[in-house]
DNA sequence: TCGTTTTTCTAGAACGATTTAGAAGAACGA
DNA sequence: TCGTTCTTCTAAATCGTTCTAGAAAAACGA
């Protein structure tokens, strides 16, 4: 577009006014369809290539995408088949109300980056995917009248969000596990802030992530009596999950099951009991979260969460006025595979 | 952000001019830090969240993202580590510039959704990830004069790209498998408008992907003698790999080598063999094509390449004004590993 | 004290479109 | 033929900023 043509320009050649040009391309009915042409090939022959973008936001005020808000960078967030499928499911949606899709990493170190770009998006509206609720962009947001959706069930009764009963899913694990004859567990959680390489345990408090921590109550509640211990290898990823296990794997005190908080970290757990020639559901039971594809092949037994619908459910929330519900609660099912096993007995 | 709440309005409170406020926001060095202070705690007080993002970015002509522009669905396009390596290191760049990504998912079946997609979205530039040449978005973007990177290497000099050698890479995958005495081969290849489950076999004329084509060139050019077969399970996914490859090992016909076109196909390739107690360099050789991280657990033979190094020299070619190189090269090598041995003498 | 520079702030014009309300002309029914 | 209804098009206001040029005030040097 050589500089300087805009829909005056146009509207000048082709001896119209600004308003019919914009109708040629926004109304094509409320105009002959012969101007119409002469308009259509007027700009081309200008080298106009359509309406601004910036221009129509400001003054329709709707840019015609979504934010996309995620914790920590882009690496972390999309080694993880689950955010793919939810982007996934979302993007679906987004197509079809012709909207795209702004990626937006908050780091949970710099809120303040963060902030300022989320300040500096222009957005229609807003998936909160897994960020924390007291993350200051969201505040941000609030107070510009971006509509949220979160997949984190939050406190307020005005927010909206579209979540899994992360305790009693996890508690389902636990019945499980209870069943099997576990009494020694070991949890493996995500750790985003963790910048070195040796794995470190954690208390509750430490872990911070809503989910995570529900998931964990969920495990204590249905296995009151079982040690629990939290570990963490680093962010979610399989190689922190590896990490995590080779260090549990090769100290004195083994435990007789490990639970992944998700499905990446189970099967890095796996992948480290491989190596020291252990079997998966014989010689020590691992389980994961999330159900991903790739979990089937593996054997793992996991959660099945459907992650796609998560995705699609945000999306109407956020873009079809015909959709009026507001809190959405997906169900979950424990999928049991090989990777868990009866507990030895000693 | 209370609606009708403007830059004016703080303006008004405070009892200075717009300009001022728009100063305490955008250089705050403009004016006395009380004067700052005082407009500042206004902004808090009437509930103004920063000036509106599309008007800035119609004024100072800056969006403040660039459009990530890939085949296909979203699924399948992160389905693949490969694409999100690539991401991570755009990313990186684009954080450093303060700049978001917008995703832009060009449907291949469907040009004109993805085309007007592309006219509406507010981008100061645009990452062509993987998308043919001729795709008539792309002409859209030009005549809009937005920025592009391309990561194929096209034709016009005044195109910028940041790519590999593609066919040098094939042949390199060609001569290792010469070496080895291959000398009927299979080549997965991604078809991205498969609709069936059923595996095809295809002409190299209707691959399509410019890079597919090149790849299969490359490999022609090294194995002159050998035969060469063609075939796609669907698109870029470890299924279909499996698939293609089920298709291929049931047959009367088997191949000694099977060379995927990207790592996850011929990943899938290798499970296709493990159900069948094959064992990959052994009964049969398997070699793949980016080395995304999982492919050196498989002990997969691939061509390694800076996947993430992409990300980010497309990321500062679009973003960074110091960077002067409009075409870079990026340097790849075959990585040897488990999954290639010599052909089985008949 | 007087010119000169620096700091601090402002007026008003863009930026490029869409929208609203309404005018001009064509078509229509009786 | 006349009033009414459509169709087709337009003028002018508006969206919420940032930018340019310059004014007013303060600080400075001699």
């Amino acid at each position: 577009m050589p500089p300087g043509v805009t829909i005056k320009t146009v509207a000048q050649a082709v001896g119209v006014s600004p308003s019919t040009v914009s109708n040629a391309y926004n109304k094509p009915d409320q105009l002959s369809a012969a101007l119409r042409e002469r308009i259509m090939t007027a700009a081309q022959e200008l080298g106009y290539a359509g309406p601004d973008a910036s221009a129509r936001a400001l003054r329709s005020g709707r840019a015609g995408s979504v934010g996309v808000l995620f914790t920590d960078k882009l690496a972390y967030a999309f080694s993880d088949p689950y955010a793919v499928g939810f982007l996934a499911g979302l993007a679906e949606v987004a197509e079809d109300f012709a909207t795209s899709l702004l990626l937006m990493p908050l780091s949970s170190s710099d809120t303040q980056a963060g902030t300022t770009a989320v300040q500096q998006a222009a957005i229609d509206a807003a998936a909160i995917f897994c960020v924390a609720g007291s993350h200051p962009a969201l505040d941000t947001l609030k107070t510009r009248g971006v509509p949220m959706v979160s997949t984190d069930r939050g406190d307020h009764p005005e927010l909206s969000w579209v979540a899994i009963d992360e305790e009693a899913a996890a508690a389902a694990i636990g019945r499980h596990l209870a069943r099997l004859g576990h009494k020694d567990l070991v949890v493996l959680v995500d750790n985003a802030q963790a910048a070195g390489i040796q794995p470190v345990e954690l208390t509750i408090e430490e872990v911070g992530y809503t989910d995570c921590e529900l998931r964990i109550r969920g495990l204590r509640s249905a296995m009151p009596d079982a040690r629990i211990r939290l570990i963490s290898g680093g962010h979610n990823a399989i190689a922190s999950g590896r990490a995590g296990a080779e260090w549990v794997l090769d100290s004195q005190d083994r435990p007789t099951a490990i639970v992944g908080l998700s499905d990446v970290l189970a099967l890095g757990a796996m992948e480290a009991m491989q190596t020291r020639g252990l079997v998966p559901g014989r010689d020590l039971t691992v389980v994961g979260f999330d159900d991903i594809p790739v979990a089937e092949s593996s054997g793992l037994t996991t959660i099945r969460q459907p992650i796609r619908d998560k995705g699609r459910a945000v999306g109407r929330i956020l873009l079809d006025p015909a959709t009026t519900e507001r809190q959405i609660l997906l169900a979950t099912e424990l999928v049991v595979r090989a990777s868990s096993g009866p507990a030895p007995r000693d």
